[in-house]
DNA sequence: CTGAAAGCGCTTACAG
DNA sequence: CTGAAAGCGCTTACAG
């Protein structure tokens, strides 16, 4: 560690309160565009900021500032029947954690994936904690769309995950692009099958407002077969049971009787379909699913599972407060859509992934 | 932004100092293991730490300590040969602007891919500089050792990114676990061709050193092969001449001669051979190739290169400063290793990636 | 071995 | 509309 200060010149606000032959609290008005500055003053203190090109330091300021920040999450419980919003909410943590001395505190609620209601209670009970900016996961589509409403109403700022709603107007949405998610998969399927084969698509979702996503990646899926003319037979099954010895009987029916090459499954419950072809005895078959899940790993690693789709949600969690934190702190523009990567996930790759 | 100064705790250095009657000078003494503290003050001083699980403002301590920090970079120029390096030398100026502001200064130094001499010459200029901390990919062995060396007996912490050496002893290094990038290659490859197929290994590189690399590549490709029994014939080539001309010219050779069904280039020079085949109007084949270069993504758009494999290198740059951050001005520990994500790349999900 | 005081660069409450 | 002064939480040079 060195001293060297001498390396530095000194452009503060000292510096320029000095040129402006004003305060430095004149020149913080100005610098925050606050009220109370005659224009005359304004317009020399800006112009010798421009001549400066004066930059904040951030540090000083957060360490001044006594202004605090409520943010409110929203977001799925994690379920017995599947972990896959924990990787979120490791990431909002994460972001908690590393904007947490900038004064930002970050309260968390949770909903019941099986539950509408308990959507529209957990978003009441936020709103009443008077948040700042809120983030969350628009699940079921009305009651998201009601939510995003009255954040606009109340000019709260608001960040979506996972899944976009096209008639919301969020500060930023964060999430895959489904479209191409699905789009990518069918070209993996190419690669596996250069001739006709039988697919299966397979959606399970209990909510119908979930499966609209899925029939998003379903839609993309079929599109790229569609556009590179290829012959496959396609089959498909939706599940709207989320029970795991349900999800099983639907699919071995359909699967009995279809006898496919290849399975894509539309979401992280890719799982629940592999374990069921394990305990059944069935032939190996190339299954392509979703998400980073520990349970999904595991067939990954037994081969039961080919390749794994993941849009880093631990990321989207932490890129979504991060989006609130740049509005608010750094008060910059943040752009309105973020699209995560389409990762491939392998036996043997896995190991290496970052979320 | 509102005022909640009441609902925070405030558990600081002034706090600490009252229980334990001593003045924040010597709370600070013990924070940071200076000298010139009773052992039974120092006692005492950490105990109250302890039971207040005290976490220090890193603002106001980078805010009020003069101390500044040089790091300095030794990375290979971008060429026209390849822009790779462009991507590692991007993350490394992120991290630049976003730890500027506690005061890290970051010199850069430069090297000639194709001249050993070049690499030495700037490490000395790089070392009269006086670094606090260094960050080099070692593209030339023999000298990187001796720079990781000079290092070491210097005290000067470096982080090694690209590719690793085990022979020397690194703050960290960041980047690709070689061998299983090269196993993953061939698990693709599998994915293709079920049957036996006779496939093309392509080692571009001028110098042996490098070649080292891809030496570690290949042999994981070949060793999946091994392990799964796979029946493909596997022909290999090295060239080495960097020149594009010559590159093409000892391929086409090969090529001719062989007729493989796909080709594995295991470096970012892919799109040299994608190129020949091109323009000698060779039938499509399945490529693997490495890395997102502006020209590798060109051809796999017009489906010449099937797959790319990427390493992050914006992120190995970004990760690399940061962890001399975190050693230096957070002190905490760095993991020895840390493997960059094994990312597979296709004309499908190119547009999402983030490098 | 220890402490009082000044200061990092910015912000704010208060007084005028 | 403007400024003097105090303070954010930590660090340091100096004095003892």
């Amino acid at each position: 560690m060195k001293k060297e200060k001498g390396e530095i010149e000194l452009v503060g606000v000292k510096e320029i309160a000095r040129r402006a032959n004003v305060s430095t609290a004149t020149v913080d008005r100005v610098l925050h565009n606050r009220i109370g500055v005659s224009s005359a003053t304004r317009e020399k203190i800006n112009i010798i900021i421009k001549e400066l090109d004066y930059k904040p330091n951030i540090l000083a300021s957060r360490l001044a500032s006594p202004g605090k920040y409520n943010f409110a999450v929203l977001l799925p419980d994690i379920s017995s029947e599947t972990d896959f919003w924990q990787a979120p909410l490791n990431g909002i943590q994460r972001a908690a954690h590393s904007i947490s001395e900038y004064g930002i505190m970050i309260r968390m609620y949770f909903f019941d994936l099986n539950k509408r209601k308990s959507f529209k209670k957990q978003s009441r009970l936020m709103l009443d904690s008077n948040p700042d900016a809120v983030l969350f996961a628009p699940y079921f589509h009305e009651e998201a769309i009601q939510l995003g409403n009255i954040c606009t109403e109340q000019h709260i700022p608001y960040v979506l995950i996972d899944s976009n709603i096209p008639s919301l107007d969020p500060l930023c949405y964060i999430g895959p692009h489904q479209l191409r998610s699905g789009y990518l998969s069918a070209q993996l399927m190419n690669y596996r099958f250069s001739s006709p084969s039988k697919i299966l698509i397979v959606n399970i979702a209990k909510e119908v407002d979930d499966l609209n996503n899925l029939l998003k990646i379903e839609e993309g899926f079929r599109s790229y077969f569609t556009k590179h003319k290829s012959q496959h037979k396609i089959i498909k099954i939706d599940i709207k049971s989320t029970n795991y010895l349900s999800v099983q009987a639907e699919f071995l029916e359909v699967f009995d009787l279809h006898l496919p090459q290849a399975i894509f499954v539309t979401n992280s419950r890719v799982s629940a379909i592999a374990d069921c072809l394990e305990k059944h005895g069935k032939r190996k078959i190339f299954m392509i699913g979703y998400d980073f899940l520990t349970k999904n790993i595991e067939f990954l690693k037994k081969d039961l599972i080919d390749i794994l789709i993941c849009h880093r949600p631990e990321k989207q969690g932490y890129a979504g407060i991060m989006k609130l934190y740049e509005h608010f702190v750094l008060r910059s523009t943040v752009p309105k859509l973020s699209f995560m990567p389409i990762d491939i996930i392998t036996k043997e790759n896995f190991e290496f992934y970052d979320n």
